[in-house]
DNA sequence: GCTCCGGCAACTGTCAACAGTTTACCGAAA
DNA sequence: TTTCGGTAAACTGTTGACAGTTGCCGGAGC
């Protein structure tokens, strides 16, 4: 049975801000003021106190005596997040196919193919991000079983990148191209290959910033 | 000119208590009470508080109504700390190849031979981690100019790794492959070749683990 | 002798208040 | 009209205190 776990009013006011600024309730290079949020949430500042120290680095940046501001987010930060990215998530592609149980890759598979269906019948184009893409790149994460990367991406990587997706359209085609790739990398991870499987995650995320900073700019 | 910056009890905390964990004055798995860290300080709970967050999946891990631990750092800790090494100073030393201006290259490269030269004549054969590995390392990932990448491994990366360099003795010989290695990265950084540069460094780092892992068992 | 329960001490999470600094506004002088 | 200076409000950094919870220790019961 599952501990319930963690529920402190820090945590709960970090969730909160993280929904407000990935959102856009909170709009980049905006100055969040402990005192109004603690007013706004009804909570004290500590924990709010808490809570925005805990995003520092990752969704706001912070100036000593002057406070925190939502984190500005152009082609520049952008590039080096898929750098970052690039590394990362390929060292977890190789690590999954080097280390991962056969069911996980197996199960994830099978999901790639229900989104699949479920693209073709809908015809959507846009690959819905949220569900499907973001669930695939999270669960190599987790298949690298390496904890150290597993927390940057979750933690770190995926929510500054969904700053960026809630703000900008996808070019046209770029689900279907994105989803062949994924598909690669299943292929890799199948094969234990885990140069392969790098590299094609590594192929994945630069084809991936090279749509995005078109998309930008 | 520099402005003076960010001296509050907090990061002072934040230092000590990296300093005390990484000097071995915590040891591994031992708590951190809030109370008794703040009396020793002579300060309030709330600076040390704060440090101890900012600790969080860097030095200690923490449990909610426990309290914090120093992380324990065995043998599969390492492994995935070196992954996470090979992935992100990988790509540090490709940007850098790619990105980093020649006078930043060519100062890089005097500072190594002015190593190689102390190392040679003082006869040790240890090549002194604090100093010198650590400052070749640093200066690449400064050099990757990606703020992203240099934040991770300056913050967490390298502090991680201090905690095991303090416990464990190097192989012998060790040293003087490194240096070889240090040389051929910055032979491809010269080069301008990316991909070698980084595969050289991935290279150096693999080595660094085998070496490391050896020395622990 | 071993196990289980109750009370106590210590600790974490939270709150309200204080002190020093920054920012904004407003009026006066050039 | 613009710029400079001063004052006041707001905010961050810090502190001490309070409440609920956890873990430990000793004693009672089997």
């Amino acid at each position: 049975m599952d501990k319930i776990v963690g529920t402190s009013l820090a945590s709960e006011a970090f969730d909160r801000v993280v929904e407000a600024i990935i959102s856009g309730e909170f709009e980049p290079g905006q100055k969040i003021s402990e005192a109004d949020l603690a007013r706004r949430l009804g909570i004290s500042r500590g924990p709010v106190r808490e809570a925005l120290h805990r995003l520092e680095g990752r969704l706001v940046s912070r100036v000593p005596r002057i406070g925190v501001r939502v984190i500005k987010f152009g082609s520049h930060e952008l590039r080096q997040l898929f750098y970052l990215r690039e590394a990362l998530e390929g060292m977890a592609a190789r690590l999954a196919a080097e280390f991962a149980p056969d069911d996980f890759v197996e199960e994830l598979e099978s999901l790639l193919h229900r989104d699949s269906a479920e693209i073709a019948q809908s015809g959507q184009s846009v690959y819905r991000q949220r569900s499907a893409d973001e669930d695939f790149h999270s669960a190599i994460a987790g298949a690298s079983n390496c904890e150290n990367i597993q927390r940057i991406l979750l933690n770190e990587v995926y929510y500054q990148l969904r700053i960026h997706r809630l703000r900008s359209s996808q070019k046209p085609g770029r689900a279907d191209q994105a989803l062949k790739e994924h598909f690669e990398i299943i292929a890799q991870l199948k094969a234990r290959n885990p140069a392969a499987a790098e590299e094609a995650m590594r192929a994945h995320v630069r084809a991936a910033r090279e749509s995005s900073l078109a998309d930008l700019s």
